[in-house]
DNA sequence: ATATTATGTCAACAACACTGACATAAATTC
DNA sequence: GAATTTATGTCAGTGTTGTTGACATAATAT
């Protein structure tokens, strides 16, 4: 147990630590409610949204590709990208080399749709990114690429890198 | 990650943003699996951790106010609220003033148990402050607090810095 | 006396995660 | 060539957490 903490490790206090923790809830609170908005109008949810975004940014990526990046089973998985092959947004062709997968890719629509969504979280990241400033932003990468599992980061950064 | 910072504007282009995007998506991925690996052991859900939690840090509140800061609805944070009280992690007082409204506490009990759920974050959220160093905390909360709704800082700022 | 407020409750429903079991086709290994 | 493994899909059931809508009660405010 330590008595005293050094000056310079003041910013990691309880209470310093707990502030993270607040800030990144109400910030992800409000960061998924503009997508949200747009999807109540659809028949789609936040897990299609991150499918649509992920494949987006990942045109060919395959059905396991996808699972390991979302971390959620396949059967969750295989619902909510049923309906977005179904209603045309996603399209799926067998893998050239592997003929069992299927490479992953939106369609116009889709596109379209991503777009829209985006464009929501967009305003909102690049409202707070001016108002913080690049030295700020460099910080808050910094700190998020932490945050995330260190067995995870190397494939976070390949991702973020693209 | 890379530290040299953007010259001009470059790092509102969208590459940059979609990374800000990114990033809090697998940030908060990770950052919550911590609490829900405690929490899977238990009878309760991310509902219950998020009620301790605020409970725990605002001692006191009223149901309405844990309603506008959870932002979700009445009947919703009853059943989790009621689960809690129930087994005796909360304790409900009528007001002193308004004895309508319920006073919330957490007991010993729920007081060590939003202790051990807050330690698995701390642990990692300490972790990624150390590595990323104190600026980069500074502008890791900066642009999180400017992600936050601009009508909802203020409260936002009222909670953290309790 | 009446209206409003803070809270609670019942019922139905939807989204999205889970587990477990089983199926198929294609690739790989023995 | 046969057996095994892999990538994907599907069916069925379950749990948590959110929603809407309606109604109830006690306490406060008008």
């Amino acid at each position: 147990m330590q008595r005293k903490l050094p000056q310079s490790n003041l910013y990691l206090r309880e209470e310093e630590l707990r502030r993270g923790v607040e800030l990144l809830y109400f910030a992800y609170r409000d960061f998924t409610s503009d997508p949200d908005e747009i999807l109540a109008e659809s028949r789609f949810g936040r897990a299609h949204h991150r499918v649509l975004y992920f494949v987006g940014r990942n045109p060919g990526t395959t059905v396991s590709g996808l699972l390991s990046l979302l971390r959620i089973t396949k059967q969750s998985l295989s619902r909510v990208l049923g309906q977005l092959v179904e209603e045309g947004y996603v399209q799926q062709d067998a893998g050239l080399e592997d003929r069992r997968q299927r490479l992953l890719h939106l369609t116009d629509k889709g596109q379209a749709f991503e777009k829209k969504l985006f464009a929501s979280q967009r305003d909102r990241v690049a409202e707070a990114y001016k108002r913080a400033g690049p030295e700020a932003v460099a910080g808050f990468w910094e700190v998020l690429l932490n945050i995330v599992d260190s067995d995870e980061r190397d494939t976070v950064l390949r991702q973020i890198e693209k």
